[in-house]
DNA sequence: GTTTGACTTGACAACGCTGTCATGCGGTGG
DNA sequence: CCACCGCATGACAGCGTTGTCAAGTCAAAC
């Protein structure tokens, strides 16, 4: 009784005391641990609702060693767009679960990346950590990670990482599809801006767009390939280099939105007409796609469910349970205006 | 000897030991607590640097009846630019303060948000929360968090919250300057698009407009305002039925960067060149209003160093020092070519 | 030489929970 | 009638810290 009144949480205690029963058999209801006898277990719920008991997290963490805690280390872009869906993906997860979610954004490149990672997982007892591109292709960052015994999840890294989980994506095939529609379309002449060559996909993007060349009969022409870094300002860069070709590309890919939205604005400075005068694609659908002018022909990938997926496998692998074979998932091609 | 060959972490007892001194006062080293003598003190650090001891947060937390969380609460929108420099700014607070930082979206309007943000808080043992707008105008939730005796800190609230951290802008004087600068440019017939009714910006932004026009001898005119929402499809909307005046205006400002782009695009499905038949300005400064064509003209926030003060006033007051008078952040115009 | 007091240090009990093991109970098979 | 077993429950010892309080040391003051 002197304890409802009493403001601060109610233990394990006020709800063994009033319900009559052994602590150790409150924690047993509130684990749904069996051989508890149904009279007892709802005797026991009864009062963990009056008293609106929740179960101390540090207390529980204290006694079997857990923690609870995942680590979602990323690397902070202007464009946030990737890593928000990332973000929701990962928390709807951790939230039905009941695992909390620690954010590490870093800067890269890193020499102190190792320590910095490091500090994080050991200063907040982090359990697994979530890699989404380019993080689980720095060896750096995976070696420590290993030698810590730290479990993690990478999001479409360049190749499967051994023994962890591993979230993929048909970029490929997607790069494909969407070249393959640009020549359907008619064009002959289609540059590529690469992406960051730390990143997974930006090989798989290419591939995809040269394996669509040849496979429609189109010779591949290096002078319309240029380097990007998925960034707007490389994007912008490498379409005025494109542009200025004697004879120009009449497609470009750019291999994201941001770098497509940068070609756009090159085009628009040379007062080329999309898509009339030149046709842009991007990839990845975000915000960005459908706000520019024209909205941008791209390429949607389920990033949110990916991340998801990346968390739970994570977690089921925290909980004992063996690796499983990478998932993989599939995109869509998203047409709007830019393209004709 | 034997534990610095066992692969699990080092504790407090293990330092002890290897130290010759009792756990209390390698406690008291760790803590930086008076009263250690020098010799003593090495000593201890020098263990601890071997044994990589880092003292277990659990047991901390236990024993201090503290978490060191804070809780980010926010409405998770399309465009992420403005929460992103949020979750920025908070981050590199909670880093520098050894604090954890838990994010919480929501989904607004919410008739279960008072329970959703009470199960968030009780759950994670969280200490403070951040809210940025429009979650501090939102009395619901302020109810509840008050009722638990949960501290928390109001980015651009509608009017400071009685007792709490408040961080607050200059948004009237931005606006102000913002519509000044038109009217300079010799704008007479300016639109004005609000954002949405929740959010304290809204109302601030909306007076500076009217005050810039009302001292510079401009007669304010309903018609050239219409509500949106802060997002794209309410800006185009918006732009559309301003647009379609018998007499149009000749510059439209937008609330934000995404309703500001929203007008950009509606403009253009008119086949109005910008700025030359029609000026756009916004608010935020977000990536989007670089990559927009034309760029847009923009006010800039000191998003991430307000929630930043933010996170750091709140955890002051967490730690017992008296509540501080709003924090205030000036803003900057951004002039690009989206006007003339 | 003794008292005083500031400074160091340590023993031990929390903190709230779960794991281990013991105990009690009622039914089953010999 | 007794040994045995499975289920239900509880006592108690951790888990790794910090807070409290007592005790010890040493120099200055009496």
């Amino acid at each position: 009784m002197a304890r409802e009144t009493r403001p601060g949480k109610a233990t394990i205690f006020d709800v063994a005391e009033q319900a009559g029963v052994s602590i150790k058999t409150v924690s047993r209801v509130v684990n749904d641990e069996p051989n508890v006898r149904q009279h007892t277990r709802a005797k026991v719920l009864e009062v963990v609702n009056r008293l609106r008991y929740r179960p101390n997290v540090a207390a529980r963490s204290l006694s079997r060693q857990r923690s609870w805690v995942l680590g979602l280390v990323y690397e902070s872009p202007d464009e946030f767009s990737y890593m928000k869906d990332v973000l929701d993906g990962a928390l709807s997860a951790c939230e039905e679960r009941d695992y909390s979610l620690l954010l590490r954004p870093l800067t890269l490149p890193g020499s102190e990346l190792p320590e910095q990672v490091e500090r994080f997982v050991t200063q907040a007892q982090v359990e697994g950590v979530i890699l989404p591109a380019p993080m689980g292709d720095l060896s750096d960052l995976v070696r420590v990670l290993r030698r810590m015994e730290v479990p993690f999840a990478a999001i479409t890294p360049k190749a499967p990482v051994a023994g962890q989980v591993n979230v993929l994506c048909e970029d490929e095939a997607a790069s494909f599809s969407l070249t393959e529609f640009l020549i359907q379309r008619g064009h002959r002449a289609i540059g590529f801006i690469k992406g960051d060559p730390g990143h997974g996909a930006t090989d798989k993007r290419f591939a995809g767009y040269r394996r669509a060349l040849v496979e429609h009969g189109i010779r591949y022409a290096e002078r319309f390939v240029r380097r990007g870094y998925f960034d707007f300002d490389s994007g912008k860069a490498a379409a005025a280099e494109l542009l200025a070709l004697p004879e120009p590309p009449t497609a470009i890919i750019g291999s994201n939105d941001d770098m497509a939205a940068g070609v756009l604005l090159e085009a628009r400075q040379r007062s080329l007409a999309i898509p009339t005068d030149l046709s842009v694609a991007g990839f990845d659908d975000t915000p960005l796609a459908s706000r520019l002018w024209p909205p941008l022909t791209t390429i949607r990938q389920p990033i949110r469910e990916m991340a998801r997926t990346a968390a739970l496998r994570l977690m089921e692998r925290l909980n004992g349970q063996p690796t499983q074979p990478p998932a993989s998932f599939g995109c869509e091609l998203v047409i709007r205006e830019s393209t004709a």
